[in-house]
DNA sequence: CTCCGTGCAAAAGGTTTGCACTGGT
DNA sequence: ACCAGTGCAAACCTTTTGCACGGAG
């Protein structure tokens, strides 16, 4: 919390009691919380405060680093004939996604005290970088 | 394609217009298409088609396992205060999500002739299965 | 011929934007 | 005092639902 405080006077951003209400509720929670779901943890605390904000702040925490959208995937739902197991790449600038198709990843087996309770009959690979696109336009611009 | 048409037959569903033309666009891509880029494709073959019937094709599609979700990480956008490399078990019934923290899992890296032109920085890993709830919800249920 | 599947329209979330005001710095 | 940050309302985008019609089996 106080790296969070130093991070936004290094950023230049005001301490608003919002932005500190929100960032403390994103720290507590493990899970991973909904924009609406953060509203309504900060809701009592901050009387008046409005959903926009809770967008806008978690925008803000986003861009400076402080937390992680937990799917890169982009807002809208996205379908893959592709049923069999396989990889993605993902472009952290412009959410595109492309198939790894038949390159296997081994991926050790999660050891049974760490699954939490879960069934675990799959898994996918996300690898995360910058695409050739992305890569061009900034060089450029 | 012809695989396609005798999954409908063994699951008792009419091949209709909709879905063939929806199933072929999705075979046809290798990206991930949202429904709406779907709609897009698909409408100057279908005149008439209307993005109502592309979302509940692709639910049928979902639920039949002609193509996958390439995102089971719920509607809404998911906010993550852990920074750092972790990992997810992820429901394939309710889509909860429970972070792995401090389990560092060994992905081997992904040699440079697969990366399609990507510069990899990082990756995640999802551990796809039923968590404990929903396992003891089908059990009694 | 019988329903399943579709189209339309409207509603239901989730998220973003324009504008005026207020509170940090 | 200035301007970034906020609140409100309304717009926007994606997805779902109710109802009536039409075409596949």
């Amino acid at each position: 919390m106080a790296a969070f405080e130093a991070l936004c006077r290094r950023e230049g951003l005001a301490l608003t009691v919002q932005r500190r209400g929100i960032m403390e509720v994103l720290a507590r929670r493990t899970d991973h919380p909904t924009a609406d779901q953060i509203y309504e943890e900060v809701a009592p605390r901050l009387p008046g405060v409005s959903r926009t904000t809770v967008y806008r702040v978690l925008d803000t925490l986003v861009r400076i680093g402080a937390v992680r959208r937990a799917s890169h995937l982009g807002a809208a739902a996205r379908f893959d004939p592709n049923t069999a197991r396989h990889h993605h790449l993902v472009c952290l600038e412009c959410d595109k996604v492309v198939d790894l198709d038949d390159v296997p990843v081994a991926v050790p087996p999660l050891p049974a005290r760490r699954r939490a309770g879960f069934d675990v009959v799959d898994y996918a690979v996300d690898f995360r970088g910058t695409c050739p696109a992305c890569r061009k336009r900034r060089a450029s611009g």
